[in-house]
DNA sequence: GTCTATAGAAGGATAGAC
DNA sequence: GTCTATCCTTCTATAGAC
């Protein structure tokens, strides 16, 4: 045996639920793809479907979130850091055929105003991917606030980008938010020239 | 008779999906909240729920960009009209306790892989509303290719910022994307300050 | 054209043999 | 702990009375 059945369950959910969403997904769908027997489920997810799917959304999310950390941590700066994760993210988009994007949007649209334990897994991860992004403009020398701010619009681009790259299988979306993030990430950077930074609204008000 | 069982169906269609997405809504919830008999969507819909779902998603999609173009255009500069989408986006979503946000997001994330002419839909809304907004930019004076790139950042921000929200309950990530869409519009009309925009990314590279 | 009843498949969940 | 069989509900879709 190499993988425990509760893994390979895992597994399999999070990739249905990255590409289908949460009422997409069919317990008999996640099993068969895991090559598991069905009880299996209620055997180790007592909590049924709603269980598994919290568990699977932390999970999805803090394995991105590492994905993306490392990609980010490997670039000389933080602005190429930047970049980098936003071109990582439209190949892997172009590889799968426009299929694996953000492994729980679909899902936090989804529950959203339907479960209170799912959105607050999907409200959980996304924080923790605020903080980590936050964290790291902070250690290139940008003020927390800004940090927050900056990781928020980073992260709003990211989001967006997906959603509109699956519906018009484009990569172009997130080019263009990937683009914007990191001008903006430099432009924090840059003393010189703050004026489109959120941060300096109040500075550049004067301008038409 | 006020208003035709067939505009019924397709409003209440439109509500439901844009909460509760395309599997997370089911027919008979549709035609109980449109106060019509089950057979009646099959007589205005032959095609069914993805003929219906086609005709919502275009419709949903012509409305919304009617409503965001008349808070666009009744401002007094772009500027302005950018920053009054988000703010009117932000209090909706307050005041439907985080229930509505995009008509179509949820839709078009659960069907991108799943129904051609579903996704096909939610695309041809995208672009739509991709070439209004540039449309204005370009009006306002910014060069075609940069309006469109600012059209897509600006969405891109408020579908991102959508997800955001309404998973985490809160308005901050539209108030940041609201912002931070401002300042790129408002940088793209200042040729003094042009180093944050992704237009002139290739200007500022040689910052650190 | 309006409406009801029901078919047929798929959904989540459970019981219990092994 | 593994696996199968089955229950009950819900779903989409259709047939046909009125």
């Amino acid at each position: 045996m190499t993988v425990a059945t509760r893994d390979r369950i895992l597994d399999s959910t999070a990739e249905l639920l990255r590409r289908y969403g949460y009422t997409g997904t069919g317990l008999k769908q996640i099993v068969a793809e895991a090559n598991a027997p069905f009880g299996s489920i209620y055997h180790f997810f007592p909590g049924g479907k709603e269980q598994l799917g919290v568990e699977t959304i932390h999970r999805s999310g803090r394995m991105y979130q590492e994905l993306v950390e490392e990609v980010f941590d490997a670039a000389p700066d933080v602005v190429t850091g930047v970049s980098d994760c936003f071109a990582g993210a439209a190949a892997t988009l172009e590889v799968t055929d426009y299929a694996d994007a953000c492994p729980i949007a679909t899902v936090a649209l989804e529950v959203a105003s339907v479960s209170e334990p799912l959105r607050q897994a999907t409200a959980e991860v996304f924080e923790s991917w605020i903080q980590s992004s936050a964290s790291r403009f902070g250690r290139a020398g940008i003020a927390p606030a800004q940090a927050r701010e900056l990781a928020i619009a980073m992260l709003n681009g990211l989001e967006g980008a997906f959603v509109f790259s699956r519906a018009l299988r484009s990569t172009e979306p997130l080019h263009v938010a990937g683009a914007q993030a990191a001008a903006a990430v430099r432009a924090a950077l840059d003393p010189q020239a703050p004026a489109a930074t959120p941060r300096s609204r109040r500075r550049a008000r004067s301008a038409p």
